[in-house]
DNA sequence: GCGACTTTGTGCAAACGTTCACAAGGGCGT
DNA sequence: ACGCCCTTGTGAACGTTTGCACAAAGTCGC
């Protein structure tokens, strides 16, 4: 279990909810270099980005006084520098496994290679599917992984195959040494330490909007009142046969646990 | 600017974060379920879902005491109050709207209605799409959000049409409604106070992934050493013609920054 | 050349989240 | 029936993140 995430920021000393908001703050940035402004304040670029302004200047004065007291940050410079931070000035190879309904639309997204980000391959493990070209990029089987990855030297993979295949699947991608993954598979992934796995789960996505959503109508409905008297589980006694507590109907799903690889 | 989410928490007490992670206990419970485990240790959910076993613990008391000491969490009763909190005993109509690249994969996506997620309908402004179907749904024009989100009670609503598009798409959305919108756009939407907002944002994550290889290779080749002498932008001065400070090449994109909307 | 004005960069405190460690509580064997 | 043992639920310590408020610093007008 990888709990290294933590203290690798702060012996650089970055936090890790900077490195998430840096992106938002380049992709403004790109926004105001678009519209020819040369300059922007601390206060600027924040609404742009959604932020507090005090938020931003903090996160900026991680990487170094780029701006210039008085005035404001040079949106040129800025980019650079919060470029060069992210490591967005040399290209990233990415190997792309999986080529389903989302495979597909990752290999198609123009804004896919904007910030540096090529598909190096696609794999999938259809014998239909192998040989066809998607987005421009011929699909390998997986056999062509450890291959592609060497070849191209590629760190980063994206995992959009079954959730079932998933963890196999990633243990092939670091056993042939990518060392970033990006997680669409509703499954928890097990790697190594020195891997950094990061997930984009819509159903997750979904499930907090419906909590907030429910807690909105559900205040509107009854402005002050306790939850309408839940009739559903009982408390399930222990001892004996487990009573029927199968109020919830039962639904499909693909979700697997994921087995423990070796460390 | 709506900044009511973090204080509607603590009203209710259920923090954000807890929230977040409730969904992955929920799948974890399911994958049980399917294996007939009956009950289950928070140890073993917690390893299940991939968190500290002590923070489960937590994250459940916030719901209510479920647990049988000495034992564990019945599964199925767990399932049902979990599913009860996040207000998945109910279905939830979602209304996409663009049936691109990613809105076609979300219509197909065959995990979507298994935590009772429906698709009410796809919408998209391209007269060659609108009336085609798509994953089983009939493909409507802009001009219908109005009605369908009405006529389904639709709250949630997932924006898949182009970034340029997306801020004036979430407004036609709010005023039909909506009050919760997942957006896959690269734009920061500027909504009323009262909607909540989610963004799923690949390039971000592409992002940060990067920047932890840029980190680990870095170290791997230096393993103590100052970086490599950047010979980037210098610091532009600010009187006068800016200096040439175009070292990073200026790439296409589609970000476009949000026109903020009244409240 | 100088003072006023503007905006950055940051110390500090409060809010929030995580983890430890253990008392309270309940089942199970005898 | 009783005590042992196991696991939950939670108080307290710790770390992280946020936001305020202001001194430091540089520009611009005159
Ligand atoms: N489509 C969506 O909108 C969506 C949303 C959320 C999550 N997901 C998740 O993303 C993943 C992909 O979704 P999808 O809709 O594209 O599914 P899909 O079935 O359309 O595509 C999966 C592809 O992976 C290939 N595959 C299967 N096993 C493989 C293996 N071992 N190695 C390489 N390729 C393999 C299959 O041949 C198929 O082409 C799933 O885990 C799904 O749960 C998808
Ligand atoms: N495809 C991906 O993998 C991917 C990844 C990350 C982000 N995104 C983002 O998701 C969004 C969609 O991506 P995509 O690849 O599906 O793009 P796409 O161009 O394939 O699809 C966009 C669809 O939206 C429709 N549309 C345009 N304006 C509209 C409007 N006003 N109302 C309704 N529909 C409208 C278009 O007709 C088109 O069908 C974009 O904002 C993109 O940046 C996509």
């Amino acid at each position: 279990m990888s709990r290294r995430t933590r203290s690798d920021n702060s012996i650089q000393g970055i936090p890790e909810a900077t490195i998430a908001r840096l992106p938002l703050y380049l992709r403004a940035l790109y926004a105001l270099a678009d519209r020819d402004t040369a300059c922007v304040s601390s206060e600027e670029l924040a609404t742009a980005a959604g932020v507090n302004s005090a938020k931003l200047r903090k996160d900026l004065s991680h990487l170094g006084s780029y701006g210039t007291r008085g005035v404001g940050y040079d949106v040129d410079y800025l980019i650079y520098q919060v470029s060069r931070e992210l490591g967005l000035t040399q290209d990233w190879p990415v190997i792309i496994v999986g080529a389903g309904n989302l495979g597909r639309a990752l290999a198609n997204y123009g804004g896919f290679a904007t910030r540096g980000f090529r598909v190096a391959a696609m794999i999938d493990s259809d014998p239909l599917i192998i040989g066809t070209s998607i987005g421009g990029h011929r699909v390998f089987g997986p056999d062509e992984i450890e291959r592609v990855v060497t070849r191209f030297g590629v760190m980063i993979g994206a995992i959009t195959a079954p959730a079932t295949s998933a963890q196999s699947v990633c243990n092939r991608l670091v056993a042939a040494g990518v060392t970033s993954i990006l997680n669409f598979a509703p499954v928890v992934l097990t790697v190594p330490d020195g891997v950094d796995v990061r997930k984009v789960d819509l159903s997750i996505e979904l499930q907090i909007l419906a909590f907030h959503a429910q807690r909105r109508s559900a205040s509107k409905a009854h402005p002050t009142a306790e939850p309408p008297a839940v009739n559903g589980c009982e408390p399930p006694s222990v001892n004996g046969k487990r009573p029927v507590t199968q109020q919830v109907t039962r639904q499909a799903h693909d979700e697997v646990t994921a087995e423990a690889i070796g460390s």
